[in-house]
DNA sequence: GTTAGCACTCTCTTTATCCGAGTGCTAATT
DNA sequence: AATTAGCACTCGGATAAAGAGAGTGCTAAC
């Protein structure tokens, strides 16, 4: 159990390094006015907390840094979220009153306000367009062979795919047959269209359509949501001015990251409920381990859409992300939330 | 004018360098089996080469390096393309022979491919939109006051934007209108269709829709056309592994370049027809003033579509990265092409 | 015209040295 | 018993000196 008195330091401690990103020595704890302990005694401190796992040293007579579990202790126990000013939560609501045409614009911004007001790389996962529901279906015809068939989802999400005609398909078959699925497709979520066209479908057109076999394997074509997975970032670029990627190799590992697609599990391994953190090796791919990440969800109508994200030094400013991100997320979720109303 | 052994030897340094990055000295080209000079004789050459502006030292006593007007002569005068062996071809080849849903997986691919063949990175400028034709539009009410258009064009390619209905308005009136507006826009650039909206159509609609100023402002609404360019990166991470961005601060500003939009300016200041090579300070854009960019473009139906780009370091590896660029911006095109022939 | 020889230049690496910040421990102080 | 002052010690980082290596320019010989 830790003492009232190590709490306290540990906190300044934390505090200090996310600040300086220097390793703080007891001299310099010492000096603070809300301190009237002696350099000896806070080092006396240090060492206990050391022991105990909470710091660490970079070399033997450097000051002291906050180990992995010393940064989750913080982010348990004493962390208290920031304020934010005026202006900036001002900022932040006139970007958002802003009219936007798509889901992925409003996404978009987020990711950049966040990133900006965070000074690190925001991530966004786009809406998991299987959990969405189908609002209407078209199919236009490009030319003889070919065309495009698209998806209107209830959160305004627009799909579209190509889709080769048969070629003894008939145009007026083709017209009822799309009559047919938004009668009966309408407000079925994403994941549940191949097999729903698998039974109920299958039967009436069979009474509608002549080439019956030609046009199922059309729609299964145009049907089958691959890869519904979008990722937004925003402020790559902001990671390379932090002082631990001074490291030519360490950038290397990272951008290899934020071109890959791995972080997309990463992710979706977060609980999907709240604000989570995981610090460091708490992250399950190694090439972030040197990192921390916080997350959280947004939702519209009280269904979960896609997360928000924010990677940084593990010496993040956690207080200030997680209030930003909390903000920001529930802010976006608003903001769909009142598109979505005016339906 | 260069002397016939001064040609051989400013190729000879820039292909050295190229490969190597190292400054080259004249002992190093004297080694050559295909060099029949001593490093004395070289020695002299290259003070003249350099004496006329086409090579550099890196100081006093380096070996030398092309300087930008060197690699201009280099690529001007001494570039012949290289050969992709049998198994690339075979590579490129079957990566196309997929069926790509939407331009824009053929451009990624495309994008992608050039970055992994060439380990620079690749930069692909979306088809812009404005000079693609319209082929169908689409009005779907999402709610009471909502609406999704949708606007297909020739390409295959669907832009889709929310609208707000006017309240007042009559289903069969939209309907009405939107029949109205496929029949006379049809193959219409989807830039000229505001102006076309202001006109034409204008007469059309006063006849037909019974709340023509309120039918006119949506269309209006969703017709605008705004910021077209998509822009597409793939292989970003492969500039950090060339030995030119050891350094920090080179990261950083190269970085900036990739989340900013300039790069759209540069790409789109290049001439439009055939492959065009802008070495270091040619570069508009200051923050890539230390990469050379080569840039070529692919169109469909023998329309300019977009731009087809690879950015890397300014001793880059040309005659491989010319014939990559050239090689797969045309089977972009003829991928496109065959597509579209398929109407 | 070409080349061997040589003094010279400059970078890069290694080694030595010093400085300062910080620690742990002990003994004195409160 | 808790706190603090004092002090020897450790280590990283900055700075300087020295030496190796690669390359040059120039001169004189071939």
């Amino acid at each position: 159990m830790l003492t009232e008195r190590q709490l306290f330091l540990l906190q300044l401690l934390v505090n200090d390094y996310i600040l300086s990103a220097e390793p703080v020595g007891s001299r310099s704890i010492a000096k603070r006015d809300d301190v009237h302990y002696s350099p000896a005694t806070i080092r006396n401190e240090l060492a206990d907390l050391e022991e105990m796992g909470y710091l660490e040293k970079t070399h033997l007579s450097s000051g002291r840094v906050p180990s992995e579990k010393g940064y989750r202790f913080y982010v348990d126990h004493l962390l208290s979220p920031a304020m934010l000013s005026d202006k900036e939560m001002h900022d932040i609501r006139k970007t958002y009153r802003q009219q936007f045409a798509e889901t992925e614009e409003l996404i978009r911004v987020t990711a950049k306000l966040l990133s900006e007001f965070t000074n690190y790389t925001a991530i966004m996962l786009g809406p998991e367009l299987l959990e969405t529901k189908l609002r209407h279906i078209q199919l236009i015809r490009l030319s003889e062979s070919q065309g495009v068939m698209i998806i209107v989802t209830d959160t305004g999400h627009v799909e579209n795919r190509l889709v080769s005609f048969p070629e003894e398909i008939r145009a007026e078959d083709i017209e009822k047959v799309v009559n047919v699925l938004n009668e009966k497709l309408n407000m079925v979520p994403l994941y549940q269209l191949q097999s729903r066209l698998e039974t109920e479908i299958r039967d009436v057109l069979r009474q509608n359509a002549s080439s019956y076999e030609r046009v199922m394997s059309l729609l299964s074509e145009g049907l089958t949501i691959s890869d519904p997975e979008k990722i937004f970032y925003s402020g790559r670029s902001k990671m390379l001015a932090q002082p631990e990627f001074q490291d030519v190799d360490k950038i290397i590992s990272l951008f290899n990251v934020f071109e890959g697609k791995e972080i997309v599990r990463e992710l979706m391994s977060m609980p999907s409920e709240g604000l989570h953190i995981r610090i460091g090796g708490e992250n399950r791919l190694v090439g972030i381990k040197d990192c921390s990440l916080i997350t959280t969800t947004y939702s519209a109508g009280g269904e979960h859409l896609g997360t928000v994200a924010v990677i940084g030094p593990k010496r993040m400013a956690y207080p200030r992300v997680v209030t930003l991100i909390d903000v920001l997320s529930k802010i976006l979720t608003k903001s769909l939330n009142d598109r979505k109303s005016k339906e």
